[in-house]
RNA sequence: AGGGCUAUAGCUCAGUUGGUUAGAGCGCUACACUGAUAAUGUAGAGGUCGACAGUUCAAAUCUGUCUAGCCCUACCA
C-alpha cells in the first residue's frame, strides 16, 4: 500500500525524515558508498560558535548544501568537514563584558592565562544552538570531526604556512614575510595600536573643533617652476590646507591631483598685507576670493586673478618649494635633495582645501602610500639602525620631541594635556601656537576654527593620530599579478564579484598586515635578538622542541616544556570545569574587589532591600551582599537556602544584557543555586511584594536542581565540547602566554625572544584547506586528493575576508587556487528590505520559521524568489505560497497517485515497464516535459544557477504536471479496470513524482526523501531482490536521473503547446458567452496557420475536445473565404535591410490586403519600392496572423484564432444535463461520504427540464455515478432539492445499493 | 572617498544577440469549477521599465551623467 495523508504538514516530515536519517545514518552513506577516486571538494567557512545563528546563516548554509547534495546525487564523493572558528577580537571582547575587566586589566588584574583560558570556553558558547540549527535545517556537514582553530595541530599548520611565506624569496630577494611598518591609528594615551575595527565602533567618531591653517609654501625658483613667475622678483607660494597644523614640521611634500586645474592669483597676505602670487585649485578660488575684488589695485588689499599658461597639476610636479618649519636636527642631504616638491596623488580631491594636500608621511595613510611611490625621504630624527626610517618627530606620547624648535615636548593634541592644565586661561593648544608662528612669518594664508569628525579612541576617550607602527606583512603585492592570473581562472557566482569586488581589489593589492596586538589568536613563530640582527621562523612544533633544547643547553631556559608530545585525551574538561567553580586565583582576587566596591555604592534598591534582609531580618534566614559564587558576584545570596537574588536596574532590558543574564543564571543554576530577579521599582514600590515572593522561595526546599534549561546551557557555556590540546597551564600549549616565555638562543648565542604580535585571523581561516588536515604533518595524501576546492560557498561580504585570504596563501604559497567555483550570497533583510539588527527587533529567528514552515520550505523560498548572490527580503508570505504552490500541489499530486493506486492495487514493477510508444500522447508528452526539465535543471545547476533550476522545478510541477497531465488524466485513473491506458496513466505519473523528487532532492532534502521513500516503500523488497535503481533506501543515496534527449520530443510539446492554447482560448470564449463547459457544444473552426498545423492540431484533437467538450474541430482554409489575414512586419529581419525606411515598410505591410499575402506566401519573393530605394521581401519579413472570422464568437492569441460554434440543438442541451446531473449526484455522494466504490440507487424527481435528458442519456447518466437503478418519481421520500440551471431545483435521492 | 550590487505592476521577480501589445506568481475584483479541495480555472484592473542625455530606423535592453538603497574597503589634507 502507498501511504496517504490527510494533510501537508512539512515540520512532521522534516521530524519524521530527520529520524530516519539519524537511525539509518543515510549522510555516512551518502559518502560512503560513492568512489573515493571520484571526489568533488567542498571547504566549509568556519562560523564562529560565539554568536547565535541568525536566518541569515539558513540562507548560506543552503547554498552549500545543496551543490554538495547535487553532486552526491551525481556520483561524486563529497567530504564534507566542518569547522569553527575560534580566535578573533569579537571573543576577546565578549569575554571582557562579561568579566567586567578591559584590554588594560589584562596581565594586571587578570592573568593572560586566565584571561585566555576565558576566550578558549566562550567561543563554544552557541555550539549547542549551532549544531541544532544544522540538523533542523538539514545541512549535511561532519560535526563530529570539525577542524578548530585553536588547536596545536591547526596552529602547527599555520606556522608551516607562515614559515614558508618567510623563507619565500621574490625575484629581488625579499622574503614573503617581513617587517615593516605602516601607518595605523595609534592612541598615545593608551599607547597602542588601534585596529579598524576598533575605530568602528560606536561613539569613536566625535565633533571636535581644530584650528585649521592654510599654509603658504614658497615656490623656488629653478628652470622647472619658471613658468609660474611673472614679475622678476614675485614671491609665488603654493597654498595648502591642514586640519592638524602639528604634523607641518614634519612635511615633506605636497600632493596635486595629476588632473585638476590650478591657477596662480596675484593677491596680498592677509595677515601681512604683502604681495604674492598663490596657487590653488581652479575650482577652490571662490572659496577665497571674491570675484567683485578681481582687477582691484593690489595696494587696496583686493585680490586678482591671472590664468596660467598650464592647465593640469601635472605641470606642477616637481616643483620645488622652501621648507615651512624646518626642524634642524631632522636635516639630512638626503632630505635637502629629494623632499619638499610637489608630488602626483590620484586622491586628491577639491571638495574642500586648495586642491593641493600638505603631506606629511609618517602620519596620513595616504601622505605615507604617496610619498612612497615618488620617492620622497621621510623626515625625523635619525635612525642608525634604518637610515630611510627615521624617527617620528612626534613620540609615542603625543609630544614633539625635544629637537622641534619651539615645540619640542608639547603635547600635538590638547587633550592630552591633564584636565588642570587644559583649564588654565593662558593655556592654547599646539595647533594654535604653530598657526600663530605661521601668521608671524608671512606663511599663513588663512586660520579658522574648523569643525569635523575625528576619531577617538573608545578606551581612553581621547583622540587618535595616524602614527607610523611596526608590523609583520605578508610581501602580498609581490605576487598580485599571479592572484589576478589565477582568479581568471576561477567560476565566480555571480561574475561580477570575482571582475569587480575581487578583480579591483587584486589589481591595488597593498601588503598584508598580519601583526595584531592581542592575547587570544595564533602567535607569530618569529624569535628575534634584541638588536634585531639575528632571527628564526619556526614552522613546526618539532623546530620548536629542538631549538627548546638548544636553549636549555644554553642556559637560557631551565627545562623544555615541549619535550613531549601531549596526546589530546586528557583530562582538559575536568581541569577546565574547576577553573570555573573554583575561580581562578586572579579572577577571584579581581571579583573580590569589585565586590567590595559595590558594597560602598549601593543603588538605592539593593539599599531598600538589604535594610530588609539584613540580620536575619527575613525569617531567619543569613544573607550575604555582592557575594561571589564562581567567577559572578550576586547581588544577594543566602548560602543555606541555596538561593541569588538580584536586583536589576532598566539596562537589563537590553538584549545583550538579557542574554548575558540568562548565561548568568544558567551558571548559578549549575552551581546549584536558584536565582530571582527583581527591577529596582519593584523593589522600590512593592517590597511587601517583593519580599512574600522570597518567603515563599525560601521555604521551599532548594532540593537538586532538575534537569532544566539551565543546566544545559551551562554546559554549553563553560565545558568546551571540544577536545582541548592541553587545559588549563597546560605547557604544551601554543598559544600566549606559554609561548612568550620561550626564549631561545640564535647562532650566535644571543637569547632570541618572540616577536609579541598575533597575526590576524583572517590568516587563520585562509589557512584552513592546509590546517584542517594538519597538512604536512599529517595526511599528506588526503590533502592531495582535496585541494584545491570545486566549490565553496560564503557570503558577499567575504570577498576581501575569506575568499581572498584563501586565494593569497594558495596562490603564495602553493602557486595555486584554492577554490575553482564560489558562490557568494549576498544578504537577508526584512520584508521592508532594512537590514536586520538586533535593536530594530526585526531580527528572524530561523529556529521558529524552520519550526513554523518546515526547512524545506524555508530554504526552497530563499533559493527560488531571488539570485543567492543578490540580498534578500524575507518575508514568510513567500515561504507560504511555496508551501503551497509547490509542496501543496505535489503532495495532492502523490495524494492522487496513492488514492487510485491503492483501490487498483497497482504497484510500480520497474523491470515490467510499458514503453513509451504505447502510451497515450499525453503521456509523452509529460515525460517529454520531463525530460526537458532533467536537462534544464542540469544546465542550470552546473552553472551554479540554483534559482533558475528551482523555478524549472516549479514550472513544471504546476503548470504541466499538476494542471495538464494529472487533470486531464483524471478520469483515467478512476474509471474501469486495470488496462493497458490505465496502466500507462499510473506509470507515467508514478515516473514524474519519482524524477521530480529527485531534483528537488538537493534544495528540499526532508521532502523530497519523504515523496521517494512513499513512492518506493511497497517495492522496496522486490527492488532490493532485483538491485534495481530503486533499491536504495534515501533518495540521497540514489543516482540522479540524467538528461536523454531520446525521451525529449519536441514536436510534441509544440502539439500539447496548440493544444493547450487552443483549449484556453475556447474557455475564454464559453466564458464570455456564458456557456458552461458542461454543456457540449458542436464545433470550433480553427484557421490553418501553415501546412503542417492541421497534422499537428489532429495529434491532440482528442483532448482538445474533450477538454473543452466540444464535438468536432472544423479547419479553415484560405480558399473557404471566411479567413481575414493581416500581417505585420518583422522586425528582426527586416531592420538590418530596410535601415531608415523600416518605418515606411511596416506601414507598408501593415496594410497588405490577404491577395498581396498569399501572393507573398506562393511566389516567395516581392520588390517593394520605398523612398526610392528597391528591397526585395520574402515570407519570412512579415508575421501573419488572422484577424477575424467575420459572423463568428473568435478569441485571438499571438499567431492563434478559435471560432466556437455556439448553435444549440436539443441534443446538445440534453447532454448538457445530463452532464449537469451527473456532477449533481456525485456532489451528493461525497456529501453523504459515501464510498468511491459504493453502488447506488438514484431517484429524480419527475421534472420537466430532466426528461429529455433522462431518455437520452440514461446508460450514461448510470454509468458516470455508478448506479444500479435510474429512476423517476413522481414524489420523493427524503432526497434533496439541488438547483439544476437558473431557477431550476429539482429533488434528488441517492442511496446505497 | 573608492569599488561593487540593486532599481520593471501594490508585493516578489522574469525579460535571451536591441525588434514594435513589457510578462509570471502573489494580492485585489468578478465569474466559474468541484471524485486533487489548506486545491483549481477564466477574465479584469494595475507599468512615462529610478531620472536625464546620447547611439540607433528601433532602447527596459547599449553608452554616459545623476539619484536612491545596500555591501565591502578606506577614512582623509
Amino acid at each position: 500500500m502507498y501511504r496517504e495523508f490527510k494533510h501537508l504538514h512539512l515540520p512532521s516530515i522534516d521530524a519524521e525524515i530527520r529520524q530516519f536519517w539519524e537511525d539509518e545514518k543515510i549522510f555516512e552513506k551518502s559518502i560512503s558508498q560513492r568512489p573515493v577516486d571520484r571526489s568533488f571538494v567542498f571547504y566549509e567557512g568556519p562560523p564562529s560558535a560565539n554568536g547565535k545563528p541568525g536566518i541569515h546563516h539558513v540562507m548560506a548554509r543552503t547554498v552549500k548544501d545543496l551543490f554538495c547534495r547535487y553532486r552526491t546525487l551525481q556520483g561524486y564523493r563529497v567530504e564534507r568537514k566542518g569547522g569553527w572558528d575560534t580566535h578573533g577580537l569579537p571573543i576577546e571582547l565578549q569575554v571582557e563584558k562579561e568579566l567586567g575587566i578591559t584590554k588594560e586589566d589584562i596581565g594586571k588584574k587578570i592573568s593572560v592565562d586566565a584571561y585566555n583560558q576565558a576566550c578558549r570556553t566562550t567561543v563554544m558558547r552557541y555550539k549547542d544552538l549551532w549544531d541544532d540549527v544544522t540538523r533542523r535545517m538539514g545541512y549535511w556537514v561532519d560535526l563530529d570531526n570539525p577542524y578548530i582553530t585553536f588547536e596545536n595541530d591547526y596552529i602547527e599548520s599555520v606556522w608551516w604556512l607562515l614559515q614558508q611565506l618567510y623563507n619565500k624569496k621574490t625575484p629581488s630577494g625579499e622574503s614573503y614575510l617581513y617587517k615593516g611598518f605602516t601607518i595605523q591609528p595609534f592612541s598615545p594615551a593608551a599607547g597602542t595600536g588601534l585596529s579598524s575595527h576598533e575605530l568602528n565602533m560606536p561613539g569613536t567618531y566625535k565633533e571636535v573643533t581644530d584650528f585649521s591653517a592654510v599654509a603658504m609654501f614658497k615656490v623656488v625658483r629653478n628652470s622647472a617652476s619658471e613658468h609660474l613667475f611673472d614679475a622678476k622678483d614675485e614671491d609665488v607660494r603654493i597654498l595648502a590646507w591642514t586640519t592638524t597644523p602639528w604634523t607641518l614640521p614634519s612635511n615633506v611634500a605636497l600632493t596635486v591631483g595629476p588632473n585638476i586645474e590650478y591657477h596662480k592669483v596675484q593677491t596680498v597676505s592677509p595677515y601681512t598685507g604683502q604681495p604674492v602670487s598663490v596657487v590653488l585649485a581652479k575650482s577652490r578660488m571662490a572659496a577665497y576670493f571674491n570675484p567683485e575684488d578681481e582687477g582691484q589695485p593690489l595696494d587696496g588689499f583686493k585680490v586678482g586673478d591671472k590664468k596660467l599658461p598650464y592647465r593640469t597639476g601635472s605641470a606642477l610636479v616637481g616643483i620645488r618649494y622652501e621648507q615651512l618649519l624646518p626642524t634642524p636636527a631632522a636635516s639630512t642631504p638626503e632630505l635637502e635633495a629629494n623632499a619638499f616638491r610637489v608630488i602626483p596623488g590620484d586622491w586628491v580631491t577639491t571638495e574642500d582645501g586648495t586642491g593641493v594636500v600638505h603631506t606629511a608621511p609618517y602620519f596620513g595613510a595616504d601622505d605615507f602610500r604617496a610619498s612612497k611611490a615618488a620617492g620622497v625621504p621621510f623626515i625625523g630624527l635619525s635612525n642608525p639602525k634604518a637610515p630611510d626610517l627615521p624617527f617620528p618627530l612626534v613620540d609615542r606620547q603625543g609630544k614633539f620631541v625635544d629637537e622641534v624648535p619651539e615645540f619640542g615636548g608639547r603635547f600635538v593634541k590638547s587633550e592630552y594635556y591633564p584636565a588642570e592644565v587644559q583649564k588654565d586661561k593662558d593655556f592654547k593648544p599646539t595647533d594654535l601656537l604653530i598657526a600663530l608662528r605661521l601668521k608671524e612669518d608671512n606663511k599663513a594664508f588663512k586660520i579658522e576654527k574648523y569643525k569635523h569628525t575625528y576619531p577617538h579612541c573608545w578606551r581612553t576617550d581621547k583622540p587618535v593620530l595616524y602614527y607610523p607602527l611596526d608590523s609583520w606583512f605578508v610581501r602580498a603585492s609581490a605576487a598580485k599579478e599571479r592572484m589576478a592570473e589565477l582568479n581568471k581562472t576561477i567560476n565566480w557566482k555571480p561574475a561580477s564579484t570575482g571582475t569587480g569586488r575581487f578583480g579591483q581589489w587584486l589589481e591595488n593589492l597593498q601588503d598584508w598586515n598580519l601583526s595584531r596586538s592581542r592575547y587570544w589568536g595564533v602567535p607569530l613563530p618569529i624569535w628575534r635578538t634584541e638588536d634585531a640582527e639575528e632571527e628564526l621562523c619556526i614552522g613546526s612544533v618539532e623546530q620548536l622542541r629542538a631549538e627548546v633544547e638548544k636553549a636549555v643547553a644554553a642556559g637560557l631556559m631551565q627545562e623544555n616544556p615541549y619535550k613531549t608530545r601531549v596526546s589530546s585525551d586528557d583530562d582538559h574538561a575536568d581541569a577546565l570545569s574547576q577553573f570555573v567553580f573554583t575561580g581562578d586565583k586572579t579572577i577571584w582576587h579581581i571579583l573580590k574587589t569589585h565586590g567590595r566596591d559595590n558594597r560602598k555604592s549601593p543603588t538605592e534598591a539593593e539599599e531598600v532591600l538589604w535594610q530588609a534582609l539584613r540580620n536575619r531580618k527575613l525569617d531567619g534566614f543569613k544573607f550575604r551582599r555582592q557575594h561571589q559564587i564562581g567567577s559572578f558576584i550576586a547581588d544577594f545570596a543566602c548560602i543555606s537556602a541555596k538561593l541569588v537574588v538580584e536586583v536589576d536596574g532598566e539596562y537589563h532590558n537590553r538584549d545583550e544584557q538579557k542574554e548575558f543574564d540568562e548565561a548568568r543564571t544558567a551558571y548559578l543554576n549549575s552551581a546549584g543555586f536558584r536565582v530571582i530577579r527583581f527591577a529596582n521599582q519593584q523593589v522600590m514600590n512593592a517590597l511587601n511584594d517583593v519580599l512574600t515572593d522570597l518567603r515563599r522561595v525560601l521555604a521551599s526546599p532548594p532540593g537538586p536542581l532538575s534537569k532544566g534549561e539551565g543546566e544545559s546551557r551551562a554546559d554549553s557555556l563553560f565545558v568546551s565540547p571540544s577536545p582541548l590540546e592541553r587545559g588549563p597551564g597546560g605547557e604544551a600549549d601554543l598559544h600566549r602566554p606559554y609561548i612568550d616565555d620561550i626564549i631561545l638562543v640564535s647562532p650566535s648565542g644571543k637569547p632570541m625572544r618572540r616577536e609579541l604580535d598575533l597575526i590576524d585571523v583572517w590568516f587563520d581561516s585562509g589557512s584552513m584547506p592546509y590546517a584542517q588536515w594538519h597538512y604536512p604533518f599529517e595526511n599528506q595524501e588526503i590533502f592531495k586528493n582535496n585541494f584545491p576546492a570545486d566549490f565553496i560557498a560564503e557570503g558577499v561580504d567575504q570577498t576581501r575576508g575569506w575568499f581572498y585570504t584563501l586565494h593569497a596563501i594558495a596562490t603564495m604559497v602553493f602557486d595555486s587556487v584554492a577554490f575553482k567555483n564560489v558562490v557568494s550570497n549576498g544578504l537577508v533583510l526584512d520584508k521592508e528590505g532594512n537590514k536586520m539588527s538586533k535593536s530594530k527587533g526585526n531580527v528572524v529567528d530561523p529556529f521558529v520559521t524552520i519550526e513554523e514552515y518546515g526547512a524545506d520550505a524555508t530554504r526552497w523560498y530563499m533559493m527560488a524568489n531571488a539570485n543567492p548572490w543578490d540580498n534578500l527580503k524575507f518575508n514568510e508570505e513567500g515561504i507560504t505560497e511555496v508551501r503551497n504552490k509547490l509542496f501543496g500541489t505535489l503532495y495532492n499530486t502523490y495524494n492522487f497517485f496513492a488514492l487510485y493506486a491503492n483501490l487498483d492495487g497497482f504497484k510500480m514493477d520497474e523491470q515490467n515497464v510499458l514503453p513509451y510508444h504505447q502510451r497515450t500522447e499525453l503521456d509523452r508528452w509529460v515525460i517529454s516535459k520531463l525530460y526537458s526539465l532533467v536537462a534544464d535543471y542540469h544546465a542550470a545547476m552546473d552553472d551554479y544557477d540554483v534559482t533558475r533550476a528551482c523555478r524549472a522545478i516549479e514550472d513544471f510541477v504546476d503548470e504541466h504536471l499538476s494542471n495538464w497531465f494529472v487533470r486531464l488524466s483524471r478520469r483515467r485513473f478512476w474509471k474501469g479496470e486495470m488496462g493497458e491506458d490505465k496502466l500507462a496513466a499510473y506509470q507515467t505519473l508514478f515516473e514524474c513524482l519519482l524524477v521530480t523528487g529527485q531534483l528537488m532532492a538537493s534544495v528540499a532534502p526532508h521532502f523530497a526523501d519523504w515523496l521517494y521513500r512513499n513512492l518506493t516503500a511497497p517495492i522496496k523488497d522486490a527492488a532490493k531482490a532485483h538491485n534495481t535503481p530503486l533499491r536504495h533506501d534515501s533518495v540521497h543515496l540514489t543516482d540522479l536521473t540524467l538528461p536523454d534527449s531520446a525521451k525529449v520530443d519536441a514536436a510534441l510539446e509544440k502539439r500539447m503547446d496548440y493544444a493547450q492554447r487552443i483549449c484556453s482560448l475556447a474557455l475564454s470564449i464559453r466564458k464570455k458567452e456564458k456557456l458552461r463547459v458542461r454543456l457540449p457544444l458542436q464545433k470550433i473552426l480553427l484557421p490553418v496557420l501553415d501546412e503542417a498545423f492541421i497534422a499537428e492540431v489532429d495529434g491532440v484533437k482528442d483532448l482538445i475536445l474533450s477538454e473543452i467538450n466540444v464535438k468536432q474541430i472544423e479547419y479553415i482554409t484560405d480558399a473557404s473565404g471566411l479567413l481575414k489575414k493581416g500581417a505585420k512586419a518583422n522586425f528582426k529581419t527586416l531592420g538590418g535591410k530596410l535601415g531608415k525606411d523600416m518605418k515606411d515598410a511596416a506601414t507598408l505591410i501593415a496594410n497588405f490586403s490577404n491577395e498581396e499575402i498569399s501572393a507573398l506566401e506562393k511566389s516567395g519573393v516581392l520588390e517593394v519600392v520605398l523612398n526610392g530605394n528597391t528591397y526585395t521581401l520574402t515570407p519570412d519579413d512579415m508575421i501573419v496572423s488572422t484577424e477575424d472570422l467575420p459572423g463568428w464568437k473568435t478569441a485571438t492569441a499571438g499567431e492563434l484564432t478559435v471560432a466556437l460554434d455556439v448553435t444549440l440543438t436539443p441534443e446538445l442541451l440534453a447532454e448538457g444535463t445530463a452532464r449537469d446531473l451527473v456532477n449533481r449526484i456525485q456532489n451528493i455522494r461525497k456529501d453523504k461520504n459515501f464510498n468511491v466504490t459504493d453502488r447506488v440507487i438514484v431517484t429524480l424527481e419527475r421534472h420537466p427540464a430532466l426528461l429529455d435528458a433522462v431518455e437520452k442519456f440514461h446508460d450514461y447518466i448510470k454509468s458516470e455515478v455508478l448506479a444500479t437503478d435510474l429512476v423517476l418519481a413522481d414524489t420523493l421520500d427524503g432526497g434533496e432539492k439541488v438547483e439544476l440551471e437558473d431557477e431550476v431545483l429539482v429533488g434528488i435521492h441517492v442511496e446505497v445499493n
